[in-house]
DNA sequence: CAGTGGTCTAGACCACCAA
DNA sequence: TGGTGGTCTAGACCACTGC
């Protein structure tokens, strides 16, 4: 928006760049080792401390992950400290458990024009819809309605889904080389309609969190736009502020 | 909790803990820069980059501000940036634009159990506790109780919450000594009761964003916890996922 | 033991700001 | 123009991992 020009850009960050390039390009996959920082130095052809430094802010922003004595790897959806990075829902006793995914519809659409706009792409352009429920301790505790861009997520049905264990930013990952490193969330409260109130177990009108959300992938492009509603009578929506 | 004792300390984070406790003392208050980097270098006996990554690292940690050609500044509550850094409310068009704070409720009190638990003190020991309206473009948008240790904020009262311009914790830094640098907040959505819904001027049983926060200063020491009941119909709470 | 990331140093130079 | 933070280098050594 109103970013200024850089009237000049550190080595660091051009050798930065470059590496998000070879993320980007899959030249390593998730759960990979990238080369050594003597090697990348080496090809770069600046010193280690530069290309540590660019190394520095790509774990920080949690697309490499650093391994003392092991190596550099490219961050994945499958670990499980990413499980909860994206489902900051937590139960009011206990340590958050596993949970199940039921998806209960998937089909192929095109985008409204807000979709267009969320998703950049053109009204009418391809999408996917999905509707899901998650459960905890077999609790339906949140109803989402997913939508994603067709043209990336070509051949994604409710079979696929059911298959796939895990997250399904694992699923997209791994199926779809689509990999999810941010998302804006807007959360409002909202009362139950008369489907939600159904697929959810509670009655009309239950106050639920609607928490609204759009992922972005390498170079901040939207690839999915979600919606869900939580019922919050057992868990919370954490959040740290710092 | 399960954190191992580190078998090695290195130089940079004994430096680190050096800058903290003299921001925890007060030797730089809020505002006020800090010595150079090659000053604290020759203070500590070690060279300037062993200085800069603590530095870098309290940076990060939004407890110190660096500012090119000029000098490394102690954070404050005053900045404008730090404004929505802990309000986390956005209007639904448009920009976050200035609130006002109306606190209708300040009185000296004896903690709970619960209040005793979160605030780290004894059942009974003397609370100071306040219940404001904010106010966005004139309308009643957040409603609040917030709970403080009377020992620290001995002296708050609703007198001096109207007087004192800016956030409230801008008003603790400035009066109290008190600075906030994190917070854990828990997001819920309830219904109105009578007496929010009449704060709000919404009917009653409107679904509320429920924000319950502890927050913390230095050395994770827990000084104010709070609840707000936020509507939700023209603005929305902002997170982002990273 | 070899290889990886992590720490620390000393010194040079650059970009930015205030006076 | 001097002082501050910001970048970059080269090299030494330490801590951790896996073979």
């Amino acid at each position: 928006m109103n970013a200024v020009a850089p009237t000049f850009l550190p080595l660091y960050r051009q050798i930065k760049d470059l590496v998000l390039r070879s993320l980007e390009g899959g030249e390593w996959k998730p759960g990979e080792a990238i080369p050594s920082e003597l090697e990348l130095a080496a090809r770069y052809r600046v010193s280690q401390g530069t290309v540590r430094k660019a190394i520095d802010e790509l774990a920080g922003e949690n697309l490499l992950v650093r391994r003392q004595g092991r190596g550099t790897y490219v961050a994945t959806h499958s670990e499980p400290r990413e499980e909860f990075r994206f489902l900051r829902l937590a139960p009011d006793e206990g340590e958050p458990g596993p949970y199940e995914s039921r998806a209960f519809e998937c089909r192929r659409g095109r985008a409204s024009v807000e979709a267009a706009r969320i998703l950049d792409l053109r009204p009418g352009d391809a999408i996917i819809g999905i509707r899901r429920v998650l459960l905890f301790g077999g609790r339906p505790t949140v109803l989402e309605d997913i939508v994603l861009p067709g043209t990336i997520f070509k051949g994604l049905t409710a079979d696929r889904l059911a298959e796939h264990p895990g997250s399904i930013y694992h699923l997209y990952e791994t199926e779809f080389g689509t990999r999810m490193i941010r998302a804006d969330e807007k959360l409002r409260a909202a009362a139950a309609d008369a489907s939600a109130a159904t697929r959810l177990g509670v009655p009309a009108g239950t106050p639920l969190l609607s928490v609204e959300r759009v992922a972005f992938t390498y170079g901040d492009r939207p690839v999915e736009w979600r919606r869900g509603l939580y019922r919050t009578d057992q868990h919370y929506y954490r959040n740290v502020l710092s």
